[in-house]
DNA sequence: TAAAACGTTGGAAACGTTACCGTCCAGGAG
DNA sequence: CTCCTGGACGGTAACGTTTCCAACGTTTTA
């Protein structure tokens, strides 16, 4: 690049101060014209423009974020495992409403411990984003209390503060898979459930109330707490509840990883088996519809679950939304897919995700 | 500021400013000290230090971001569908690096058209991120040339630009999954092929080479190119080929999608063929060892990918790397999963050669 | 003992933007 | 004709940090 044009020396790029320059004005004038332009004369302004063309222009956002009360043009999202589908779904759902109002969305590098969530969330806070998207572990969110930043959690609430928070009918979805499986005549019915979380305890209450209801009691036995919350125990699970001398005649799995574990144990135990128990899982996942008996889900509009979080925080972002904390719970459906005979009475709905 | 004690008024949080006054030093002074404190007293840095912590100080990464030449520290992801396990590894490990090196990653929001990513690298280029890992597209990268910013590109390289990039050896694994078929004694072997991406030339490559070497000719017409990249045109495809009056013996497809496609495909099939045909896929996918026939899959460390993209990439950004342009290749190896049978008169063919 | 060298510290400039405040000019009202 | 009003525009402070330079005190060197 041995050029005499204004070839930039390749490291700085132009700022608003070599466009006013180029266009003969003011450096307010340029500020005013890249801000939607009210107040400028449309001479000025095509000026202004032509500069900005010429230079390849383009804001500085950090700049722009430095300015008093002014926030960053960036959401944070602070989720696990990206591998897992579910959050992987989120993720992908509210990056694009976020994209749609030229937001960008920071992923904070989240460890497994409630310390590293902390950790991250304040390195997130440091970088002055409009608003965080929290998938939250159980630890104590107070300290976002003070933050003075909107925060949104997705799929469970968080504990010491009260936020905005969209999540899944969790109970209604834990209830449809059991009534599902009662109406098929299943009167054992085992649950696994992954360690503690707010969004299992849930499931577990409409496991327990559509039990109830139904008039039949739960076996203590089959309500099965697992020490991690992958297939691997799940799998473990499985066989020991499926050896046992009174087995369950069907299995609730809380997680899709969990429904991995189960379908996997299944399938090992195959023939050592005297009948295959009928499985509904929480989450549907892809390939379910796929596998040597095809299982029914519990499934909701996940996507929808981001997408309402972004806008949700795009607003309180923006000040445009001042309510109280709000509550946005999406419904679940059952997915149906002939694992077991067809229950005598069913009418239950479909919700594709 | 009614009040004598240091009690902000809740949304601004302390400065640098706010620390100096209260530990009693210049502003040069606690800047040293958040900077690893060199030069600075032991005994003066124990004061700043104390500040910080009452005062709960955090470094503004906004304003440390604007300083000449300085750079934020955050690098930025863009690519395509999240949803995609692929793609959803690399951005988990990338994460995980940048995360243990202080670094957030921005992911760009990314529509499918090229002008959508220029658009979104465009933004994050704005955003003064340290670094862009981008998985390109198929338009011209050349306006990255002049952005000023480190750039790796990851699973493909781009055009118009020579930076760095990490790839998996597609053609190697094109080549491992047709060996692995021809092995078998198969030798009309159908590949599927999603629109023109760079890896998936390389991988036919692969599979043309495998033939040449084994001396058989590859019949093109079972060389067949999706017009999309998704499970639902693999799943056409395979359809119409295996109903031809000359159907393949074996099927290599060339992405986990397709793979999936194609294994839906011969599920409804089922009786209506002679024989079910061997399937080899390229990328290894969840539960892909519990379909009723586990299907053989050529796989690589995609979270290495991730790792080396975003380890480079920090290096680049920090100047500690200043060698050419990089060009890492990661090896693929071959999971057998037991499908591929041999094809029905294969042995004789076989003992004949 | 004076000068030089060094380590420690304070202060100010700079980064690129936005917001505010003044100035200027044109045009309308008195 | 003068005064006032209001729109258009220019200039400047401010955001919070880093970096540079000067100033200071102490120690080493000549």
């Amino acid at each position: 690049m041995s050029e005499t044009f204004p070839t930039k020396p390749e490291v700085s790029r132009p700022t608003m101060i070599d466009v006013a320059r180029r266009a003969g004005v003011g450096l307010g004038t340029v500020s005013r014209v890249v801000n939607g332009g009210h107040g400028v004369r449309d001479e000025t302004a095509q000026r202004v423009r032509a500069a900005i063309d010429e230079l390849g222009f383009q804001r500085n956002e950090v700049a722009r974020a430095l300015r008093p009360g002014k926030k960053s043009t960036s959401l944070a999202l602070v989720l696990g495992d990206l591998t897992n589908p579910f959050y992987a779904t989120i993720a992908k759902s509210s990056l694009e409403i976020a994209g749609q109002s030229g937001f960008a969305v920071v992923l904070g590098s989240v460890d497994e411990d409630p310390e590293g969530e902390k950790r991250a969330i304040q390195e997130l806070v440091s970088r002055q984003v409009a608003g965080l998207m929290i998938v939250p572990d159980q630890g104590d969110h107070a300290f976002l209390e003070g933050a003075g930043v909107p925060v949104v959690f997705v799929d469970r609430p968080a504990t010491g503060i009260d936020a905005d928070i969209v999540m899944v009918d969790n109970e209604g979805g834990g209830r449809l898979a059991t009534e599902h499986l009662l109406a098929q005549g299943h009167e054992r019915i085992a649950i696994l459930l992954a360690p503690s979380y707010y969004t299992i305890g849930r499931r577990l209450r409409g496991f327990r109330r559509a039990h109830r209801a139904a008039g039949i009691d739960v076996d203590e036995s089959l309500v099965i707490q697992l020490p991690e919350g992958n297939a691997e125990a799940a799998e473990k699970a499985t066989r020991e509840v499926m050896l046992r001398p009174d087995p369950p005649t069907a299995i609730f799995a809380s997680t899709n990883f969990l429904t991995e574990g189960v379908l996997r144990a299944l399938g090992e135990l195959g023939s050592q088996l005297k009948s295959e128990p009928a499985v509904v899982g929480f989450d549907d996942f892809r390939l379910a519809d796929m596998l040597p008996t095809p299982v029914t889900v519990v499934a909701s509009d996940i996507a929808e679950l981001g997408r309402s979080a972004a806008r949700l925080l795009l607003d309180r972002a923006s000040g445009a939304d001042t309510r109280p904390p709000q509550r946005i719970v999406l419904p679940c459906g059952l997915i149906e897919r002939g694992s077991g005979e067809r229950p005598p009475d069913s009418a239950a709905k479909r919700k594709a995700r």
